[in-house]
DNA sequence: ATTCTCACA
DNA sequence: TGTGAGTA
């Protein structure tokens, strides 16, 4: 499910592509680029380059427009959204305390002595509150 | 032909 | 946000 989100990522339509797939002025979606609403990246001629998740992006934009959000909400629904984003990747990052070990290692012995049920697989972590 | 930046009768 | 100018 990795090598999907790749492509999904790869810059590789000029913005005259987008303008058509979105039907947005190239004024617009510049102008939600400045708004850190998208991040295309630019080719070795300074061109803009969007991928298919800024296409997304841009038609998200489009349906909270029409739904009278104005540009401050839509900045803020997308900073929240980043920010819960940045939490979670930090969460993958936190080693493993000695304490958490500890929980993990009683409860290895619990199912070894067969305190627990047999059905389906046995999660090694869901027993246990977010580490 | 396309896209870019900048500016505004 | 639209649009025209002057580029690359």
């Amino acid at each position: 499910m990795k090598e999907k989100e790749l492509r999904r990522s790869l810059s590789v339509f000029p913005i005259g592509t987008v303008m058509k797939l979105t039907d947005l002025t190239a004024r617009q979606i510049r102008y939600y680029e400045e708004q850190s609403l998208i991040h295309p990246k630019r080719n070795d001629g300074n061109r803009r380059m969007y991928s298919l998740n800024d296409i997304d992006v841009l038609l998200e934009i489009k349906d909270y427009l029409s739904e009278g959000i104005n540009m401050a909400g839509i900045k803020h629904i997308y900073d929240m959204k980043r920010e819960e984003k940045e939490k979670k990747a930090a969460e993958l990052k936190k080693p493993v305390t000695d304490d958490d070990v500890r929980r993990i290692f009683h409860d290895e012995l619990l199912q070894a002595g067969g305190l627990r049920d047999e059905s389906g697989p046995t999660p090694l972590f869901h027993t246990h509150k977010p580490l």
